[in-house]
DNA sequence: ATTAGCACTCAATGATGATGAGTGCTAACA
DNA sequence: TGTTAGCACTCATCATCATTGAGTGCTAAT
């Protein structure tokens, strides 16, 4: 275990150096007010540390800086419980009661907010397909020869879809067919829209409209959104971390970049983050891309269904304690947000 | 006026520096086959150019590269008029064939498929909203208190936005309200909905249907969609110019990103580009921090109506000839494919 | 008009030394 | 026995300086 002396230098050591990204020396330490002991005690303390492998230097003779083990440790037994810190928690608290007139606006708001509270890099993975139900569906006609399919979601998601219709069909036909979808489909996975369509209401609608089985065709493949079911990521502050230091070759950059582009890795590992706040530091993470930062996950839940996951990606030099905070405050506020929105679209 | 040498050797001075983004030497275009003489006739011609404000130093006795007015003199009068580079043209075409389904889709597509080709970052501005005219009005409702107002757009542009409603309304009224305001409000542009409600709708609406006035208050809200009626912009390959030598101090990094984020700023710019296609160089743009790049921009067009602009940020070393024929490219096959999938949207 | 030759300029590179912030170790001290 | 002053040592950083080489402009010869 370590002295309560070792503790307390260990903590400084971190805090100044996620201020100040440089090596810490034993001077500094000893220059702070609670510090009553010399530099040369405090080297002693901190080879033990480092010893032990919660610091290392980054030449024989420089100051220390945390090693991974180290912040691991740091994120495990030091962090305070989340000592509410009001103001930035009633900003976030502001824009979803203000605000919360739409799923899509209030996440994109809500990853830009935190981004800019924290100057990190925030991605919010939007709620899980599997578990949205179909609302509605409408189709207007546009042109003579296409229409746009709309979707919206028990969530309050909507999304549309264009798709090409014989000319001859015309709106009394179109106004049956949506009568029909609406009534066999409200409720239905979204995921299961399309199978359903083939399956039990092609006989159906062809028994009761005059319409050609293209139509039929076109809006299955309309229906199955392949691409919009996968839950969608939300980003903000991508240029964020241009700010911090560790980036200051144009190489880490472009590898950064190039990461945030694979969203498909991305949203894999967001989903499997559905338990708790999770912090994952450096090499930690199983993904390489993200091996020399920081990736801090939460939920938000609907009810006690999990929707979707918060995360902040920032250096592993990251203000954990503030961070964290935000997290959970944040996750906190979107699940009781989404509790009160939604508890009443359960029942109809 | 340039005489024939002069010319050769001019363009293949921005051949060299566009390949190499180093300053051009005599020996480099002396090892040119296609140029007999030696260098030092070369390094007199060079001279020639200076004096002429087409080339300069950046040291006393650094090779020569092309100064703006070199570019500019490079783009109005050497870039030979457009040699259609099939193959590339072909994806273009083919992205806009196969998959027109949705504007949005498409336009951000072309987007990326552009930055990708040219390795520059593509911006398109979207339809001005004051063409655009209203198709056709849903409203979902969505839990108790809540519903979406969907609108779709004689552009194939679908626009949503979720509003509180009180409790009591019932499904019948708000079929009898969606049903007065397709009535009355098709064909209306976007930009006059809330007005037009206002004035000449609402006694209407409230003698026909038992309806609390908030409601209308609220769609009224809903109707005036400040923020989505304003010009959408549709970004390409914002990445791509950090594989540019040009960026390799975060600095400039820093400062083209915080310029992406002024979109009121960009979209004016671009909106002003109706006429044709248009090279504007370094700090012939007026906006600042631009001034570093050469914009490249290409409206699209609805029949002879000018819809939206495509353009091409990159760096004032710049591939003007193959820039500016996949622009072109893009902006016809854009304006093409508009034109059949809309040409009987007039209609009705 | 062209070009070989030459002196000159300057960015880039690398070697050298000084500086200083830091260490570990030893010995003295409370 | 834990603490600390003192000291030799390490190494990144920075400035200085010389070298190199790619480039120029000018002059004189072709």
């Amino acid at each position: 275990m370590l002295t309560e002396r070792q503790l307390k230098i260990f903590q400084l050591i971190i805090d100044e150096f996620v201020k100040s990204a440089r090596p810490i020396g034993s001077r500094i330490i000893s220059e702070n007010e609670s510090i009553s002991v010399s530099p040369a005690t405090i080297r002693n303390v901190m080879a033990d540390l480092e010893e032990m492998g919660f610091l290392k230097k980054t030449h024989s003779s420089s100051g220390r800086i945390p090693s991974q083990k180290g912040y691991r440790f740091y994120v495990d037994h030091l962090v305070t419980p989340v000592t509410k810190n009001i103001s930035n928690v009633n900003v976030i608290r502001h824009i979803l009661e203000d605000g919360f007139y739409e799923f899509e606006k209030v996440v994109q708001m809500s990853a830009e907010v935190l981004s800019d509270l924290t100057n990190y890099t925030t991605i919010i993975l939007g709620p899980e397909v599997y578990e949205t139900r179909l609302k509605q569906i409408q189709i207007v006609k546009l042109t003579a020869h296409t229409a746009i399919a709309i979707l919206v979601t028990n969530t309050g998601l909507v999304e549309h879809r264009t798709f090409v219709i014989p000319a001859e069909i015309n709106s009394s036909d179109i106004e049956k067919l949506v009568n029909i979808l609406n009534e066999r489909l409200a409720g239905i996975p979204m995921i299961q829209l399309s199978e359903k369509l083939d399956e039990e209401l092609r006989l159906l609608i062809k028994h009761n409209i005059n319409i050609v089985d293209t139509v039929l065709d076109h809006l299955k493949e309309v229906l199955k959104m392949e691409d919009e079911l996968t839950a969608k990521l939300y980003f903000g502050g991508k240029a964020n971390l241009l700010k911090q230091p560790e980036f200051k070759d144009i190489e880490k950059v472009h590898s950064f970049y190039s990461m945030m582009e694979e969203q498909d890795k991305i949203a894999d590992i967001l989903k499997r983050a559905e338990d708790t706040l999770q912090v994952t530091i450096g090499r930690e993470n199983e993904y390489e891309l993200i091996q020399d930062f920081t990736l801090v996950t939460a939920p938000y839940r609907l009810g006690n269904d999990y929707m979707g996951t918060i995360a902040l990606i920032g250096p592993t030099r990251m203000q954990y304690r503030r961070t964290i905070t935000l997290l959970k405050a944040l996750s906190y506020e979107m699940t009781e947000a989404f509790y009160h929105w939604y508890k009443d679209s359960h029942l109809n």
